[in-house]
DNA sequence: AACTCGGGGCA
DNA sequence: TGCCCAGAGTT
């Protein structure tokens, strides 16, 4: 397991390769950050973008959601995948903010894991981008990540590895911490094919080390 | 813990 | 073509 010195200078590393990494859905208010998070469930955020740009020209508020049948939404949605389901939870939520939230996004995880189409993950990147809560939403790539480098065991499970992070990694760092290692996942540790032979964390890395002997 | 939804992107 | 994706809900 790595110790909080190491894991400073997997992250410091990890800024010098990605440092443009940041997540491009800061600029939205909490409703659409809300919308946009919910629909980017399995696809990359690069088509989520696409997607939103026009939806959010049509559909500004709960109540827009609402006033359409909703095969008008599947099909406004319909690129992204999973639409049916993304659909039908986007008006429940909708409805939901009406009722219970006056049409606000409510700031807590647990009213936000409440909604409809909402979990663990979305209501990590909602409090933590729009209302500037410290969170570390781990997804597959900080998952996998944490787990080949050493930070975590291979066992633990997402909460697991969600509580050793914010355990070792200082709280005003939680939210660049997610996206540099979503980055460093996605690009360099990928899933299918890690770049381990060029990766400067090669020496702190437990997995990578184990790889490139066995190609030896 | 495993399965499903699902079109787009990439090899 | 086939495989995977910045998940959540259900069984």
């Amino acid at each position: 397991m790595l110790n909080k010195t190491q894991i400073r200078q997997v992250l410091d590393t990890m800024e010098e390769m990605f440092p443009d990494a940041e997540c491009e859905l800061v600029h939205r208010n909490p409703f659409e950050l809300l919308i946009a998070v919910v629909l980017s469930a399995q696809c990359t955020d690069a088509l989520v973008n696409k997607v939103t740009k026009d939806l959010f020209l049509k559909y500004k508020a709960p109540e827009d959601f609402l006033a359409v049948p909703i095969e008008e939404l599947q099909n406004d949605i319909r690129s992204i995948g999973l639409y049916r389901n993304k659909a039908k939870n986007i008006q429940k939520l909708s409805a939901a903010l009406i009722e219970k939230y006056d049409g606000e996004v409510p700031h807590s995880k647990i009213e936000l894991e409440s909604l409809a189409g909402v979990g663990r993950k979305t209501a990590n990147v909602v409090t933590s981008v729009a209302f500037s809560e410290p969170a570390i939403a781990v997804d597959t790539h900080v998952e996998r990540v944490s787990k080949r480098l050493g930070i975590c065991r291979w066992k633990d499970s997402v909460l697991e590895v969600e509580n050793t992070l914010m355990r070792k990694v200082p709280k005003e760092e939680w939210s660049e911490t997610h996206h540099r290692m979503i980055f460093f996942g996605r690009y360099h540790c990928k899933a299918k094919n890690p770049q381990c032979g060029i990766c400067p964390l090669l020496d702190l890395c437990r997995e990578g080390k184990k790889r490139i002997k066995k190609l030896a």
